[in-house]
DNA sequence: TGTACATCAGTGAACGCGCGTTCACTGATGTAC
DNA sequence: TGTACATCAGTGAACGCGCGTTCACTGATGTAC
């Protein structure tokens, strides 16, 4: 094996604990999970397979940490989104964006995430702040009268549950003539969290005088 | 192998297909499809994994005949629920309770249906028939004043998806603090489907004088 | 400045596993005569 | 009614594959003296 990959200095080979992960994330999002096998991942380094063992003990904690790092990305765009964004529903409507945006862009890292075995033992706190937020942001709405909702926890997991499946069933069944994407998005959001405010209005929510 | 099975008496071979579909049937409501080999399908029918070319060409041959099966089973079970019920909005409401009972009913065997790489090429008949089923049944409520809807096909849809985030995503992550399905169910249909009429409405229509 | 040596990064061969698939086969059973 | 035989239902051994994992190892490199 000449691959081209020269090995790591003396006390730098912590560095191949990242060559792995960056590996493991490429096979994922060009295959999904199950195209990472420990021989897989080497093969794409250009390492040998034992050679893993020296920074993760199995494939299972491989995949692991590749699912961390997809929840904590996506909280971290839904996050910013709903910070950058000005108002009750401008934010919520912001956090939706980026959800959807981020499934839609990679849609085997998000699949990773929700999908696969390892992810479902352990809630991920990233997640768990990430859904916060989308409940305060109905609840938010409620609060300046422009939502209907009276269980904002309840229309927050319909919204949340609503997301996935279109996000799950649209890279998976793409002969269905599927509507716009934004479209579908406005309509979940704004009948879900029983929004009655024109779905057109600007972000500022300035108005003619 | 002496594990009780008899052989099939002559002419009666076709018998065995039978069989093979029946314990690629247990395997995937008990463990899902992954649990589906040749091998582990002859133990569970005891037969040498050999046998099982008579009557399959191939593993995918086994697990495509059942996805077919699921997706009549599914769309059966729709067709019958709202065929029972009586005026617009309760077919509507009948449809879809139907299919979140068979999805939250059997797991692995909606799982198979909707998330196997084999279901994903081709689109089945009966799915489609169901599918519009739902539009059909979203327009009927538009059509008899009850529902808002100016676009019952990306309504039906977002429904659908809906449902089938919920579906997925329940059985996957039991520690989430999960709203009753029922509700979510209602809450789903009502929202999306822009209904207007009270939810707790009899399924008769009638009211009090 | 030179050299011995400990340490570090990574290797290569080998193991047993379950898998899909092939092949030549066996033994029971129904049927033609 | 008996028997030879074709057919049918299914077997068992074997193949090569990729996998996870183990083990003893190699060779470069930094460091102590």
């Amino acid at each position: 094996m000449s691959s081209g990959r020269t090995r790591n200095r003396r006390g730098e080979g912590a560095r191949l604990r990242d060559e792995i992960l960056d590996a493991a994330r490429t096979l994922i999002e060009d295959s999904g999970e199950q195209a990472v096998s420990l021989r897989s991942v080497a093969r794409q380094v250009g390492i040998a397979a034992p050679s893993i063992y020296a920074h993760f003990p199995d494939r299972e904690a491989i995949v692991s940490a590749l699912v961390d790092e997809a929840f904590d990305e996506l909280s971290a765009a839904v996050t910013a989104a709903a910070d950058a964004a000005t108002g009750p529903v401008a934010k919520l409507r912001a956090a939706c964006t980026a959800y959807m945006e981020f499934a839609m862009r990679r849609p085997n890292r998000y699949q990773l995430a929700f999908a696969s075995r390892e992810s479902n033992a352990i809630p991920r706190d990233s997640a768990t702040r990430a859904f916060t937020l989308l409940v305060n942001a109905v609840a938010a709405c409620v609060e300046a009268d422009v939502s209907t909702s009276v269980d904002p926890f309840a229309d927050a997991t319909a919204i949340w549950v609503a997301m996935h499946g279109y996000a799950v069933l649209r890279p998976s069944r793409p002969a269905f003539p599927w509507p716009d994407s934004d479209a579908t998005l406005e309509r979940i959001v704004t009948a879900l969290a029983g929004l009655h405010v024109p779905p057109a209005q600007l972000p500022s929510d300035q108005r003619t005088p």
